[in-house]
DNA sequence: ATGTCAAATAATATCGATATTTTTGGAGAG
DNA sequence: CTCTCCAAAAATATCGATATTATTTGACAT
């Protein structure tokens, strides 16, 4: 009961609270790669059992953000740029099967869904909103939901998630709006809806090589 | 300083052990696909505390071989043929990008890693022995692993793992010997010791659909 | 001075018990 | 006879404490 007062009414447990948290901080980079997450810290950090604290890093190593060494506790997963390179490649991969193979189920439905992602991320983009991450995501993850492949879709959103982690780490926050982003997002939703497969999966993947770039020259070799 | 005494002198934590353990007992079907898992049960099974038995299971989450349901439990994870189908359809995806990586940077080294773990196999299949799986996989993973990959690596190892899965409970175990299993490694072994990516892809590809469509044939829709 | 070993310290892994939540079973009303 | 609702039972999630293991510190011998 106590639980419900907390910050915010919408936590259901305990261990998944602490699980959220610690998966914003890592990814924010404001828990950094490589660091030594000692659970008792973390205990008083998020004011919670130790329990919860030892579950949720034991979730997040599935995530590949944490990593467990044997029997010396957690650390935030350490990066390279030879790890964020093999992120790109997978991403190039496997988001283009997961795009043809929505395309080729396309219907009205999944038209809808993509009109209004695509809406909604702009809008947040304009007003600058804090929630424009979770709104691009969204965009992202709809050009692919309707493969129906629920395994591909997870790897897809794991290496997503991978991926804004070198985002943040890179450029302290989002920085987009070096390019024409919005421009290259119209040309997917454009091809997409038009189900040109060769030319939707041609612009999304232009989309993860460029940031690709531009990330990796902002990093030592 | 009893875990050193306990079954045999192996295991370093207590949650490590039961992460195996568990994870055979569902890749083998022993725990049948969709039964609940009960943390009281399992610890009187494995005998050892909840909270090993309580990450154990949270760690086989993150292999998609166990499924938390909100705030009521674990339950091994269900099984189907449309589950099937995209584990065949990944592995198929994955292990060609793998595979050509791999013959990409062939050395002697890779080469005599291969013949080695390819005659290991081949032993333990002609004696029946019960390694036969270990050895197994770990040829296949030797074809895949010297593409220094370890992302990718690793979502081949989950796949592989699901995927045997499925031949334990069509087959009731190791269900080998149908078709001429022996020539198709070698095939595969020939290639990939020629260099020939496209000649090693096709037949290891060719390797995979076989077996799928036969497990396919076997499973209700 | 320096390297090594042992005691002290700190952190992890594990246990046993409790509080919460879900599920079950049955009694009463419609 | 069926449905709803409440109480009892079971199971989960969480806590606090302990035992085990790693790390540091400092003393001793070389």
């Amino acid at each position: 009961m106590d639980a419900m007062l907390d910050t915010e009414g919408k936590e259901t447990s305990a261990t998944h609270g602490a699980y959220r948290r610690l998966r914003n901080m890592i990814l924010t980079g404001e828990l950094p790669p490589g660091q030594k997450l000692k659970i008792e810290q973390l205990r008083g950090l998020l004011d919670t059992g130790a329990s919860p604290v030892r579950e949720a890093l034991s979730l997040l190593t599935s995530d590949m953000l944490v990593e467990r060494i044997d029997q010396r506790g957690f650390r935030a997963a350490p990066v390279s740029k030879c790890n964020f390179e093999e992120i790109l490649l997978l991403r190039c991969n496997l988001e283009e099967t997961a795009l043809r193979a929505s395309i080729a189920n396309a219907d009205g439905a999944w038209e809808d869904r993509l009109v209004l992602r695509h809406h909604h991320m702009k809008k947040a983009g304009q007003k600058g909103a804090p929630d424009f991450e979770d709104a691009h995501k969204a965009f992202h993850m709809a050009l692919l939901d309707n493969s129906k492949l629920p395994l591909l879709m997870r790897y897809c959103s794991q290496l997503y998630d991978l991926n804004i982690r070198y985002r943040y780490l890179a450029a302290g926050g989002p920085s987009y709006k070096k390019r024409d982003i919005a421009a290259e997002h119209q040309h997917i939703l454009d091809a997409a809806l038009d189900r040109d497969a060769n030319s939707a999966t041609r612009h999304l993947i232009d989309h993860y090589r460029r940031t690709g770039e531009y990330l990796s020259s902002q990093m030592e070799p």
